[in-house]
RNA sequence: GGGCGUGUAGCUCAGUUGGUUAGAGCAUGCGCUUGAUAAGCGCAGGGUCACUGGUUCAACUCCAGUCACGCCCA
């Protein structure tokens, strides 16, 4: 007989190789088919809620492994919540609209019919302008035969109508928003992937109005002027990504303005856009900066004295003299004339961008034309006075009276460029040198920004668009509170909208403006994690001019505003609300397929007393608008994720830390103004995925290799939990490595986890809990240690997560699944498992340990290896429940009484100091397996009773057949190793004295005859 | 350039209110085992706590500055 085949050795089915890369779809399609989602949240009906809302991500591309990254962590803290009993569903959602995908598309179309403008006939452009209205369709083809070639596709792109354009962005959108569910759903993220919410869905968007709405009502929303990007020949403004910057030479001049009250003092002011000059306001110096009054023939010249000598060497003056030094103390309170207007202007300070290294030390300030000069302008209350019109030509502008505006001899010269040279450019030239105002002329070799159409340099020009006034007075609204007396088809009624703002008066914040509001929210309403996140959004929103909420875009939820036939703008709550619950019907493509008098005929309120509508407005709102009223179009839309006191109110947001400025600030924005109270009582953020030069892995290093940035190509690699270990396994809240080391490293911990689980289950073979489990003070002593140690784990474990701590997580079990359980419990239960007979109380004893174990470890490990765990889960004999993911927790540990956890210690520090002999032994070759020694405790004290009363568990503990007690020695306790007495027993490798004494198995020891007499094949 | 962060062994993380020779796991090297075997166990090496200066009897820890990196602005 070959004693080998009554051994109890580990048996399963479940593979030491993990082979994620192919068995996780498998697993996926199991769980679509089962529809695990909806029978979890099945499971959770009547539990209390956790609502983690979705940021969506941008419907463009394939998922980046960043926003792989922002999913991972979502959906560990959504399964997480869902182990520990509560209700949490998942929408995910996209962020649909927007310039980068109208933009990809439109460069696409015009590729596609740049290739075919030369091929053209007149016949298919005339079928392309088919829908046009035959007017419009006249003139296409018209243009078309006037400038065929490849300037046709140009024109045949102006003249696309807007719903042409839209359409092909809502395909484009819907084809990413499928491939990324595809790859998300492949991260094992669960979720109600059928019903996602998407920004361009009408219904999204009518509720995205009716918010909208809410804001307009209480007064937010007003008409102002902003300097925009503005392209003459294409006579249209330009988005930020529709600008190319080019080499361009420019004008750069130095002109002199007179200070009022000091006759022959003149400030030098720089400029690289003599244009702008009539628009001029005022004119910045640099506070930290010192400048010279200088002494030139009769006049007086005021410049940055480290500028001086630069100056005066290109306005050749001969010789000068310095007469006295200045500060921006004296600068602030001058005054000058304008070269060739009619008016006065003051000085301000620009610290930020009046530079030192060339120009004057004066920039000339013309807020309707510039960043810069329009936050300055802001500032000191100054109008956005922009005298050109759409054809870019000079012009008077209504900001200012007549008589103070520009010489009628400028009017209609144009701005843009022909061979280098403006005629606007000319004639401020001219006029300044006819009043001896120029001192220098050059040419100035710059980088400055293009059309990507026309190729031609843009203007900055103020232009009027809407706007949320942050410095609105809040507690205004309260009057418009009266009007609206239903609540809306969102759900939100009057009472919600305003009561809480009224408890917020009571408190003593909140009063004042909605920047005020927002900070007091910040402070005092939402819980940030980590709490410098607190600092970065006050920061944001303490600094943040007024919101610009139009875009001169085609991709987007159209401004339900018109004019009146006198250009006046309207805006009221009830037409955007009409024009909401039109959209909510047909789409937001009927505002742009409808004619002005259609749609006003269909908005227009029943008791409406104002101006008749003459035209539709053309503009967009923000696409930060968008996302921002998810609020209202989700969190209170949807029943299953809606609050209970506050429907617009979720428990947790969860994005990188860019959206401090970003959606976490338009979110907060709107909802304060539009719903009354912040949209989220945690905000948790995460950091950004670095290379392992912690640089951002979008830099492409030297030698030209770029590491892939798709979530897909390390799936594909590594497979899903490896990623998610990955994920969970750095503290998220800092930057994020991503490097092969890393992943490979977090590979080993992975198969170190898997083989733990295998162990485990493979010693449960023969396990039915049923049947056999062992009652907790009946378990052995070691097992009620490791499941005492468990406990402590367990602890651990659920603080970490609850302060969605993954890394500790990650670290904790790792540690345990290393220490406590491979090199201690797992190695030392293996006798007790393999040698005694299968139905032993001590086998049956430490089975349920490790059933308890892996149950435990499987449902802990579940949040973040969802197919791992899973996969365990099934071979776990008497599961709960189906699925890891249906179960919910239980604690596994067990709590152990003092005297046993002291005696414990004293096993281990025994245990500590008998291995280091054992090793000795090893290492003399006395040894090679440590049951070839025995192990003899020398001395008295606590020690060696703990020893004397545990004498079993300890030489478990040790691994060595006979450990011997002596009192020699003393206080002090000490080890000793000898070779064991007796022979090797066959079976169990024990060396036992009573081997041989056994006639019918003479080569077995005792205990190993009476388990080969139980044995049964 | 400004704001907000980060910087502890090769990697990922601990490190309490300042208080012994700064810890853990993984990885590496050397052994043991061959009844978890493309596994398991043991032992060992490895750190100017980014740098500089200051406070203190004492600094990884507190203060100031520098450098590097990230995010957001300009």
């Amino acid at each position: 007989m070959e004693y080998k085949d009554t051994l109890n050795l580990p048996r399963t089915d479940f593979a030491m190789k993990a082979d994620l890369v192919t068995r996780e779809p498998e697993r996926l399609k199991k769980w679509e088919a089962a529809n695990l989602y909806a029978k979890i949240q099945a499971a959770r009906a009547n539990a209390e809620k956790f609502v983690l809302h979705d940021g969506p991500p941008f419907a463009n591309g394939d998922v980046h492994i960043g926003t792989a990254l922002n999913k991972i962590l979502k959906d560990i803290i959504i399964k997480y919540k869902t182990l520990r009993g509560f209700s949490a569903p998942y929408i995910p959602g996209w962020d649909c609209h927007g310039l980068p995908i109208e933009f990809k598309v439109t460069q696409e179309m015009r590729k596609a019919l740049m290739k075919s403008a030369r091929e053209l006939t007149e016949q298919e452009v005339r079928q392309a302008g088919e829908n046009l209205s035959p007017e419009a369709a006249e003139a296409m083809i018209g243009r078309f035969v006037e400038v065929q070639g490849d300037r046709g596709a140009e024109m045949i792109m102006s003249m696309l109508p807007p719903t042409e354009i839209r359409q092909a962005c809502e395909t484009y959108a819907l084809k990413y928003v499928r491939e990324q569910r595809t790859q998300f759903k492949r991260l094992g993220v669960l979720g109600d992937w059928e019903n996602p919410y998407l920004t361009l869905n009408k219904e999204y968007e009518a509720d995205e109005l009716r918010l909208f709405a809410d804001i307009v009502e209480k007064g937010f929303v007003y008409r102002g002027k902003k300097p925009v990007y503005w392209s003459i020949p294409c006579r249209t403004a330009l988005a930020e990504a529709e600008v190319e910057y080019a080499d361009h030479v420019s004008q750069s001049v130095f002109v002199k303005f007179p200070v009022v009250g000091r006759p022959g003092v003149n400030i030098v002011i720089w400029t690289t856009t003599p244009w702008t000059l009539p628009a001029n306001l005022a004119v910045a110096y640099n506070s930290t900066f010192s400048y010279s009054l200088v002494q030139v023939g009769e006049e007086q010249f005021i410049v940055s004295a480290m500028l001086l000598s630069v100056v005066a060497g290109k306005c050749g003056w001969q010789d000068y003299q310095i007469v006295r030094s200045l500060d921006g103390e004296h600068l602030k309170s001058l005054e000058y004339q304008h070269p060739f207007c009619n008016r006065t202007g003051k000085l301000f300070s620009g610290d930020n961008f009046v530079t030192n290294d060339t120009g004057t030390g004066f920039v000339h300030i013309a807020p309707g034309h510039g960043l810069d000069d329009y936050n300055i302008g802001r500032q000191n209350g100054l109008p956005i006075y922009s005298p050109v019109n759409d054809d870019g030509a000079l012009a008077y502008s209504n900001e200012l009276p007549v008589e103070q505006q520009l010489p009628a001899e400028m009017l209609g010269k144009s701005i843009l460029e022909k061979h280098g040279k403006s005629d606007a450019n000319e004639a401020v030239l001219h006029e300044l040198r006819v009043r001896k105002a120029l001192l220098h002329q050059e040419n100035y070799h710059h980088s400055y920004p293009h059309c990507w159409r026309s190729k031609t340099p843009v203007i900055f020009r103020a232009m009027d668009q809407w706007f949320i006034k942050v410095d609105h007075e809040m507690d205004e609204f309260k009057e418009h509170a009266k009007r609206r007396l239903q609540p809306d088809e969102t759900g939100m009624s009057p009472g919600i909208l305003y009561s809480d703002f009224e408890s917020q008066l009571k408190a003593g914040r909140g009063t004042g403006t909605l920047r005020t509001r927002a900070l007091a929210a910040v402070e005092h309403e939402v819980n940030w994690i980590p709490d410098w996140g607190k600092n970065r959004i006050a920061g944001a929103v303490d600094s943040r001019p007024d919101w610009c909420i139009s875009r001169q875009r085609t991709w987007g939820v159209p401004i339900p505003a018109f004019y009146d036939a006198k250009g006046e703008p309207i805006l009221d709550a009830d037409i955007v609300r009409n024009a909401a619950k039109l959209i909510d019907e047909h789409g937001s493509n009927v505002w742009f397929e409808k004619s002005a008098s259609e749609l006003w005929s269909l908005v227009k309120p029943q008791d409406w007393k104002g101006a008749e509508a003459a035209a539709k407005s053309n503009d967009t709102l923000d696409v930060w608008i968008d996302s921002g009223s998810s609020s209202r179009a989700v969190i209170a839309r949807r029943k299953e994720i809606s609050g209970k006191e506050k429907p617009f109110q979720a428990d947790m947001y969860l994005e990188g830390s860019d959206q401090h400025r970003g959606w976490f600030q338009s979110s907060l924005l709107l909802s304060l103004a539009g719903n009354g109270a912040a949209p989220f009582k945690t905000v948790l953020t995460h950091g950004f995925m670095v290379d392992a030069d912690r640089e951002k892995i979008s830099k492409s290093k030297q030698g030209g290799y770029e590491k892939p940035q798709t979530a897909e190509a390390y799936v594909k690699k590594y497979g899903a939990d490896v990623v998610r270990l990955w994920v969970a396994s750095q503290d998220f809240r800092n930057d994020i490595v991503v490097s092969e080391e890393r992943i490979n490293k977090v590979g080993e911990t992975y198969r170190g986890i898997r083989n733990a689980l295998r162990y485990q289950l493979s010693n449960l073979f023969d396990f039915d809990p049923a049947k056999y489990t062992v009652a907790e003070d009946q378990l052995t002593s070691l097992d009620r240690w490791i499941l005492g140690e468990f406990s402590r784990i367990e602890a651990d474990v659920i603080t970490a997560y609850d302060n969605s701590e993954f890394h500790v997580v990650y670290q904790k079990l790792s540690q345990f699944v290393a220490v406590e359980l491979s090199s201690i419990y797992h190695d030392v239960i293996k006798d007790r498992m393999y040698t005694d007979a299968a139905n032993s109380p001590r086998r049956r004893s430490t089975q349920t340990a490790l059933h308890r174990l892996v149950t435990g470890l499987s449902q802990m490990l579940s949040p973040i290896l969802v197919f791992t765990a899973d996969e365990a889960w099934e071979f776990i004999p008497g599961r709960p429940a189906n699925s890891v993911h249906l179960a919910g927790w239980k604690a596994g540990g067990l709590t152990r009484r003092d005297t046993e956890v002291e005696s414990w210690k004293n096993l281990f520090l025994l245990r500590e100091l008998a291995l280091p002999e054992l090793e000795k032994a090893r290492q003399a070759k006395q040894i090679g397996k440590s049951l070839e020694a025995k192990v003899v405790v020398n001395g008295s004290g606590p020690l060696a009773l703990d020893a004397k009363l545990n004498l079993d568990s300890l030489r478990e503990l040790l691994n060595v057949s006979q450990v011997e007690l002596t009192n020699g020695g003393g206080e002090t306790v000490f080890a000793t190793v000898t070779r064991a007495d007796g022979q090797k027993c066959e079976r169990c490798w024990h060396w036992e004295t009573d081997v041989g004494s056994h006639a019918s198995h003479p080569t077995l020891c005792g205990r190993c005859v009476d388990a080969v007499k139980e044995f049964k094949a």
